[in-house]
DNA sequence: CAAAAACGTTGATGTATAACAATGTTCTAT
DNA sequence: ATAGAACATTGTTATACATCAACGTTTTTG
């Protein structure tokens, strides 16, 4: 159950069996159907999540009804609506499962009780801090001003698996395009 | 020198006076003239920067040779290219200043060391990493799929004094419009 | 397993914004 | 103060991608 997270933690910090016994005991096993909400816009986000197995995706859906993609969270990552999250406001986003998956949940209050209290722990929340932050700044400057086909060639250097593993539709929302030109766009590589 | 500094602290943490001391013993004053450069694309970044007084912009140039600014900051805000700082890695961004400016810089050994060491300063950073990251976000998905004139009052809305205090050009290359697009736009509103 | 729905592909057309360009204006530096 | 450079504005033209649409294929579901 817990091995994947364990993986995940020992790959990036030594710890000791009583530290990752108390942080497995905090993570609450779910599993959710294909297309499952985990979050709605206007929802408060409650837990962080951890996939062990299938893929979640955070998206909005601005005023014309358009779905814009923002992140994948693949098995080995955590994935949450963290500004919800963090100031417990209503969220502007969905949290969805894009496959079946095998999730792992820990509520807010505990989270942060690890983050606060575990040496090892708060190390890693500054780790997925800090990555995330990266990663959310080399999409914006990656993309700004790039042609529609360099974002493809982008995502095809940096995340090849989302093009294998996603339909479509999702990878042109993920891309800023319509299907219609991505599959144009993917016939011309 | 420090005042600036102190009340960026004492407004997110409760500390004492010698905590204090020891923050700002790490930091040194950095006085930098209108459109110098504080770190060019291939350097390796050695410091975070608190604004005391102006602006520095983060930057990049594409292959086409046009710049896309990813951030202001502005007095009492910490600004760096962090993925440089986090890995030690040749950055893809350029850091200058926009305005004449009062800089104080904490190099990365010292920073990390506060972050390892002061309770205050590593809450501190977990606040300055959440906030980065949801404002990087919040740019993103508030970007995708946005109309230009939309992109011109989002600003307006989320950063007005960045349209009164900043120049039509980096106005522009912080959106990704150019200046004659962004210069049609205004007219409009 | 059959029917329906969702998705992917390809074509024709429209449009928002870039690119190019010319002129006027505001900074900057000596 | 004045010359030069950078910047802002406005007009014209070009183009990348969206939109709309049709059709074939795959997936879902009862």
């Amino acid at each position: 159950m817990y091995e994947q997270l364990q993986k995940y933690i020992t790959d990036r910090i030594k710890t000791d069996e009583e530290t990752l016994n108390l942080i497995f005991s905090k993570f609450k096993p779910l599993n959710v159907k294909r297309n499952t909400f985990l979050l709605k816009e206007g929802d408060v986000c409650k837990h962080y999540y951890f996939v062990n197995k299938g893929c979640i995706r955070l998206f909005n859906i601005n005023k014309e009804g358009q779905e814009g993609t923002r992140y994948f969270a693949f098995e080995g990552s955590f994935g949450t609506a963290l500004p919800s999250l963090i100031d417990q406001k209503p969220a502007f986003e969905y949290l969805q499962a894009v496959e079946n998956s095998e999730l792992l949940a820990i509520n807010r209050a505990d989270f942060y009780e690890l983050v606060d209290n575990t040496r090892e722990f708060s190390f890693l929340y500054r780790q997925i801090l800090e990555f995330a932050f990266i990663t959310a700044q080399k999409r914006i400057y990656g993309f700004q001003g790039l042609e529609a086909l360099e974002k493809v060639q982008w995502l095809l250097t940096y995340q090849p698996f989302i093009l294998s593993r996603i339909s479509n539709k999702l990878v042109a929302s993920y891309l800023g395009l319509t299907p219609a030109t991505l599959s144009r766009l993917k016939a011309q590589l």
